[in-house]
DNA sequence: CACCACTCATTGGTAGTACCAATAGCGCGC
DNA sequence: GCGCGCTATTGGTACTACCAATGAGTGGTG
């Protein structure tokens, strides 16, 4: 290979070669470098184009390739597909990621996966009312006031957050919800510098989980719905204002700093 | 294992080795011959079990873990992950395989993704009624009537169906639901042994989408929501009844009587 | 004896190479 | 002109060697 950076820098973020190839290349597709129902350079050329070994870049496009971006076929070439014909959800946390990185703020995106997560919580709160058994509730409950206590501590309270959506999904007894449920966590880790936005909430967000858990717990699966919709819907709508909130081009450093907005 | 008389036979369904030994490692963890929580057995050990390469037993691994079954770690080992929390949606198709690869029918499962299915149909609709413009609305009656046209021909048909989704998906711009709805599609054709279940609906199918598209037409977003909640349910109801039909597709023992758990 | 630092075997990660298999395009022969 | 087959191209698999991170075992030190 070229000996040109073979001295990597050993930056304490080291991630890994796969990865990272991983990552430049979706980056260099949903750029539009390589344009929709074309074909991507052979392995061997874009391996020398990344700096990596066909293997390295091999594992890269196989990961694309479950992602819904690419599909190689032997002999023939390896064909960029159109990502919203063909990508699943896991891209979506790229999608964000990548807006991000770039400086431009995906508010709108945002909102589509805030739209989405509001519109399967209220069918989980709704199932979660008709379907769970009584321990559950009682459980959720108990979770409540446990993450109520950690309002101070973010890391420990997004933990219980998410704790707190699994348990509901949990008690839908809806297996495909459950695995729905943890892709969209992993998008929401996916894009971090989001985190902050969801922290601020936390007031309304626990006053409103007060309430619809009350509901869920008299059973009443269709007023919980009812309810629920229009509670996550202004939750959410606060959620957005906060991120747009968010200057524009802070890409690393300046985040992390909303409280003056509380 | 490597006794099966296939060694290199050219069989028409020669799938790739690293897919087949995605396959296999996957089948092996969900039924619990490496145990959740515990350590997989080291990849050089391993890609011995399994008769291939090392590096194909890694692609299975690499595969195995952006599905959330496992999570290698360097220098300690690769661990096996609870597939209920830690799993993606990409996993259901893999589920209903395994299930319908094993004789069982997986009615329960088949249910919960149908019950996703639907309400996030319902909220299609509703967004379709709300933001679709016109001509999207009138693209889709168009399209409903070239599927009418199709009962006959049963690929034709599914493949039209699948359009027609992905343009109500498309009227609801929201790109997050049209990428999950993407995640559910390839859910679905990969357990096409279920097919024949969604085509025998088709007259009732199609007299729910007429109806639906109705109502998305004239705007009345909830009004739309409300009623496709019960047509759908009605559907899908049908389709599990004919789904349990399809059990002697092997004459166990047992009796199949799964038509009791309602 | 208890504690700490170091060593080192284990294990996943990456690189390089060679070869197999499927595809598509070109050219030869009919 | 048409069809058959050859071949260059490209993805798929295998083997090998080495790097990097982990963690337990080991020896030294208080």
């Amino acid at each position: 290979m070229s000996g040109d950076t073979n001295l990597k820098v050993p930056t304490k973020t080291r991630r890994s070669a796969s990865g990272d190839t991983t990552d430049r290349l979706r980056r260099a597709i949903l750029d539009g470098q390589y344009p929709v129902g074309s074909l991507l350079p052979p392995e061997r050329t874009l391996s020398e184009t990344f700096g990596v070994s066909r293997l390295t870049l091999r594992s890269a496009i196989a990961h694309l390739e479950t992602e819904g971006l690419l599909r190689p076929q032997q002999g023939a070439g390896t064909r960029v597909l159109d990502y919203r014909t063909s990508a699943g959800v896991d891209l979506l946390g790229d999608l964000l990621g990548l807006s991000l990185s770039r400086g431009s703020l995906p508010a709108e995106l945002l909102g589509d996966l805030l739209e989405l997560r509001r519109m399967l919580a209220v069918e989980v709160l709704g199932l979660a009312a008709e379907r769970g058994a009584p321990e559950e509730h009682r459980a959720l409950r108990e979770h409540l006031l446990h993450q109520t206590s950690l309002v101070g501590d973010a890391e420990a309270y997004v933990e219980a957050d998410l704790k707190m959506a699994r348990m509901l999904v949990c008690a839908s007894h809806n297996v495909a919800l459950e695995l729905l449920s943890n892709s969209l966590a992993r998008v929401l880790v996916a894009a971090p510098s989001l985190a902050p936005a969801f922290l601020v909430n936390a007031d309304g967000t626990l006053a409103a989980y007060a309430r619809l858990l009350a509901l869920v717990e008299s059973g009443d699966g269709m007023r919980v719905r009812k309810e629920a919709r229009c509670l996550l819907e202004e939750l959410d709508e606060d959620t957005l204002e906060r991120v747009r909130a968010l200057a524009p081009a802070t890409p690393a450093k300046t985040t992390q700093h909303l409280g003056g907005t509380a």
